[in-house]
DNA sequence: CCTAATGTACGAACCGGTGAGTTAGTCATA
DNA sequence: TATGACTAACTCACCGGTTCGTACATTAGG
């Protein structure tokens, strides 16, 4: 019979830096989002992959530099996702509604990146400061909200002196919020801003939101 | 000539509970703000009180429940600070726009208090759910918009489905947002929220985000 | 004189980090 | 293809500083 305390290796190689690499920062995804940098554990992380604290240092340095590369990959990921952000073709108004909604969806899907986020911040983004990658990273969903905007300003549709990061920051605002913020709110106003049945609800209302306010008659200013 | 270390003693006493346990408080805040919970060190607090550590431990028992406190005494200041509001004189939309206002600047006034709040999210508001007053501590600002909502929409001015507590955290939402996510956003994006020059800019922008969502008519579902 | 308030000194566990040695995989060469 | 040299990948054991927490002594003040 065959050993069982044998792990299992999927791709047949005993030693594989990559899979070794990318299995810390999954677990130190993880760690961190679930107690922060500082309440992070060096050892719980090691402890959870199939190699040993040796290694992580080995690969990453340091506890510092683990969190900056998990950062990095984590900002990746979001990249990539928005770079395949197909929304053009809509008319303006339905384009941006979509986006918004795209938004929205994947804040939900990764609360763990919201956690990073946050964590982050509480360390005046130190780590994106020190970080060569996060830079340059950019953000395509910017890109596009730009695009939309100008098309719907020249068309009439959209009030005219709305600034695209402005706007990025609007929606992100609103998800982002929802997500970080559940347990507080929750806790003092009883109502879960997360739960499955209010989904829908909050969707169309951050739609309702950003489209009122692109689309409303401003008074001269 | 008087002695240059012998520390000012603002009443006259040496010993004063009262003010040895605020001053703890006053400077637990800071600490916990600056480091996060497990970032924050007891002994640092100690050091930049006019108290020793082992006064900490007497009066609070402990790390955990020193945090606790801090979070009790900052909401404590925002729920006395909003019961203080003046707004149901003006006509709804009006008032609706002024409060945002207020909250607006709440947030900028309290950067310390928005770190708590995200921290104590981290953290799953576990000290949230720990504390009693914490429990019952109420929202002043939530009646008031509860209050303002009900009028506007029984004369019509208000979209009628347009729920208190959602607008709150609509409102909250972009205000916090603001505040706890200048650096990320900052470094990301080149563009910082919490810029003097831009803040009469996205105070407006929320008042128009908030007023345009409430007197839109909205389509038919 | 009694007790709440305070200071001193220290313990014990924790935790990030490392020194030193070992093994698996690769590749040049015969 | 057998072999041996070489390096990346990995293991094991350990260290030293840090940090929360406390036992005990002391004093101010009613």
């Amino acid at each position: 019979m065959t050993s069982v305390d044998e792990p299992a290796r999927p791709n047949g190689r005993i030693r594989d830096a990559a899979r070794t690499q990318a299995e810390i920062l999954d677990v130190a995804t993880q760690e961190f989002a679930r107690a922060g940098y500082d309440g992070a554990r060096v050892d719980e992380i090691a402890a959870r992959t199939r190699t040993t604290k040796r290694m992580i240092y080995y690969y990453f340095g340091g506890k510092e530099q683990l969190f900056t590369a998990v950062l990095e990959r984590a900002y990746g990921v979001i990249r990539d996702t928005e770079q395949q952000l197909d929304v053009e073709h809509l008319d303006p108004v339905a384009a941006i509604r979509r986006l918004a909604e795209l938004t929205f969806d994947h804040h939900e899907q990764h609360p763990d990146f919201i956690r990073l986020v946050s964590i982050e911040n509480i360390h005046g983004a130190e780590h994106i400061a020190a970080s060569e990658k996060l830079g340059k990273i950019g953000s395509p969903a910017l890109d596009v909200i730009r695009r939309i905007l100008a098309s719907g300003q020249e068309s009439g549709l959209f009030t005219a002196d709305v600034d695209a990061v402005d706007l990025h920051a609007m929606i992100s605002a609103f998800c982002f919020f929802r997500v970080a913020n559940r347990h507080t709110f929750g806790a003092l106003f009883g109502r879960d801003l997360v739960d499955p049945a209010q989904r829908e609800h909050y969707r169309a209302m951050l739609g309702d939101m950003v489209i009122t306010y692109l689309t409303a008659e401003r008074a001269a200013q």
